[in-house]
DNA sequence: GCTATTTATTACGTGGCACGATATACCGTG
DNA sequence: CACGGTATATCGTGCCACGTAATAAATAGC
């Protein structure tokens, strides 16, 4: 990560379930996607890590392996924990840069 | 955290950070603001693990100490790597929401 | 047939974070 | 004043997620 900075908004799970509320897609297609609409380029520990946690966790769901790529969909319960994270971190987002914007 | 679920958009950096931009304060201040704000609870060790980080990044910093209160100024730095952070996380956010949105 | 790309697995190290215990100064109220 | 509660900060400890990278193998392209 940068010395200085915060970095950009990179947390794996949201990024992976996000990309999956576009379709189901395998590994390699969502390291793609991320990259495309996050400008976010996770590594394939940290993607097939974060894939495993999200599946012990009830979130994804895996399909049927097509040839040698293995396909994700998010279940339901992926799909509300996505809403509801999303939804308060718009509004914690909302509110960082409403108070950027009425400071000195 | 959950068991199942992801939380909540919890970064410790981003929250005081976020705070901070509402004006200066001290740690125990920062703790009631997150709190409010973001309906994030943040332990001690956490919030001044984190704001000794963002002091030794440049990201705050330490103002003079009145009684035993030690306040914290966001400098130039956090304010602008607040704000990227901020509108990188806003669109990504309305990405995810926007497919979820145009969903099955 | 050979190089580049696609796709996934595994291992390892580090650091930020959660949690909790502790320390002290301050404040009000009896 | 004594005393309990609150405000405020420090420290220690363990752990898990993440970043990085090395590897493997299958496919595609030239």
């Amino acid at each position: 990560m940068d010395l200085d900075g915060l970095g950009r908004f990179a947390d794996p799970a949201v990024l992976i379930l996000s990309s999956l509320a576009g379709g189901d897609k395998h590994g390699y297609a969502l390291l793609r996607d991320i990259e495309e609409f996050a400008g976010v380029r996770l590594g394939p520990g940290t993607l097939y890590g974060a894939l495993t946690r999200l599946e012990q966790r009830g979130l994804v769901q895996p399909l049927a392996a097509e040839q040698r790529r293995r396909p994700y969909r998010m279940t339901e319960a992926g799909t509300a924990a996505l809403r509801e994270y999303l939804q308060h971190a718009r509004a914690v987002t909302e509110i960082g840069l409403f108070r950027l914007a009425t400071d000195t």
